[in-house]
RNA sequence: GGUAGGGUACCGAAGCGGCCAAACGGGGCAGACUGUAAAUCUGCUGGCAAUUGCCUUCAGUGGUUCGAAUCCACUCCCUACCA
């Protein structure tokens, strides 16, 4: 078996981490139990979260143990770190549903049956501290000229920091030693912001029990142009198929510009890197083949096959196939994905029968369907020449969609180039 | 606790009694161009109604005024220096 260690740095997971020679025997020698934290601030994970999945998925893959831990303890207190917004404080009842609905999602993603993987949840140990206890077990190994020479604390000394923000980098660390005695765990990865909390992790649990342990932090993900990765018009893109359907989720990543195609393939799909190497360097046009195999792979993995078919199959017939010949050969099961003559899979609205009849506002039909947050928005789209009813510019902001519009059975509501809504009847 | 400076729309940042739904930049959306890419150019960017209108917004509360984001009082929060 490939050692862990190589086939994370191939793919371009590694950013940071503590001694690599140390690090790779350690993998090979035998399975070693890691862990990554989540904040369990809502009920679904997004595509930020994603980065550190992956990497989980392979290290499991490589015979290690996963310990996804969700920061309850943590967000029982708040986030001090958004000094403009507070992170809402949430109650245990919330955090645990949370965590529920987020170990769900992580289902698809590792193997949580035999212990194989496990989720924890730093309330059941960091509620029950004992302040005076904690000082005097824990505090007493931490240097505060340390904790300030710290990149991380430095920046936040520019604009300030609260106690309790300073002393997160302890909670944390106290959570890799809770895990290390209790689990056995030997491994932390985070994201790149993250590397000061995992360092005094790997000094205190050293401290405590005697133990080397071990620690990644992931590139920090972002277009190539510097902008914020995951976010689009309407929030972030989340693994939740009612937050975001898998046609929005496949055409997520379908959008990826051309420069991140390399990057993304490696990061978000299980394609060996001879693939992703040789797609990544296909010629502009058809280099839309490799985005659609990103797209394909990447909804496979969070909504499964037949989700992603059919995402693929809609998004194509909308803006046709970068490889409809199927020349361009990829181990990935896009291929034996024929293009039918249907009607393409959208994301649907329903309307009332009686409704349509009567005729329906355009304005109100594209808030009501999710297409735009307001009348007024719905209007400047419409003045903007953006707007297409059955792939008509619509230039009346007075129209009426009835049932003069349906065309085998629905109307196609088209806001933008991208965004589509196919308006049926509901029975 | 003292002194000084701040809190403005998604973010940054002007405005400092009426012409302010609030300059400018970024972001976002749309149009053109394209490859469902990038870059570029153009328009839009609080809500409701819609040919001149109404409503909500400039940390919060209360006041002065015909009229406040702009003045006053108190409260909360942030920053810096001092203790």
């Amino acid at each position: 078996m490939r050692n862990a260690f190589e086939i994370l740095a191939e793919r371009g997971f590694l950013y940071q981490s503590t001694d690599a020679a140390v690090l790779k025997d350690h993998l090979y020698e035998q399975p070693v139990t890691f862990y990554v934290g989540f904040d369990p601030t809502a009920d679904s994970l997004h595509i930020g979260h994603l980065l550190p999945v992956m990497a989980m998925r392979w290290l499991q893959q490589c015979g290690h143990r996963p310990i996804a831990l969700v920061g309850g303890g943590t967000a029982m207190v708040g986030d001090p770190s958004g000094k403009t917004e507070a992170r809402p404080v949430l109650s245990r009842e919330e955090i645990d549903r949370n965590a529920a609905a987020i170990k769900a999602q992580l289902t698809r993603f590792l193997d949580f049956s035999d212990d194989r993987a496990l989720l924890v949840n730093n309330a059941d140990w960091l509620a029950p501290l004992n302040y005076i206890e904690f000082l005097r077990d824990i505090g007493r190994h931490f240097s505060v000229n340390r904790m300030l020479a710290a990149e991380s604390v430095k920046q936040r000394l520019e604009t300030g920091l609260s106690f309790l923000e300073f002393n997160y980098m302890l909670l944390q660390a106290y959570d890799f030693h809770v895990l290390c005695r209790d689990e056995n765990c030997t491994l932390q990865l985070g994201g790149q912001d993250q590397w000061g909390n995992i360092v005094a992790g790997i000094d205190l649990t050293r401290r405590l029990e005697q133990k080397d342990v071990y620690g990644i932090t992931f590139p920090l993900l972002l277009k190539s142009d510097g902008e914020k990765f995951g976010k689009t018009a309407s929030g972030a893109v989340w693994l939740d198929k009612t937050r975001t359907s898998p046609y929005d989720y496949y055409q997520f990543w379908r959008n990826a510009e051309d420069a991140d195609v390399q990057r993304l393939l490696g990061f978000f799909t299980l394609l060996p890197m001879e693939e992703v190497n040789r797609l990544a360097g296909l010629e502009p046009p058809t280099l839309n083949r490799a985005k659609e195999v990103l797209a394909y792979e990447a909804t496979a993995l969070a909504h499964g096959e037949a989700e992603a078919a059919k995402a693929y199959l809609a998004a194509g017939t909308q803006f046709g196939f970068a490889d409809p010949d199927g020349a361009i050969d990829t181990s990935s099961n896009v291929r034996s994905v024929k293009p039918k003559n249907q009607v393409a899979d959208l994301p649907t609205h329903e309307v009332a029968h009686n409704d349509l009849q009567t005729g329906i506002w355009i304005v109100q039909l594209l808030k009501e369907s999710g297409l735009c947050s307001s009348n007024g928005e719905a209007r400047r789209l419409i003045r903007g020449g953006g707007c297409y009813v059955n792939e008509e510019r619509v230039n009346d902001e007075k129209r009426a969609v009835t049932v003069d519009d349906l065309e085998d059975g629905g109307i196609m509501l088209r806001a933008g180039k991208k965004n589509i809504r196919r308006i049926v009847v509901a029975r």
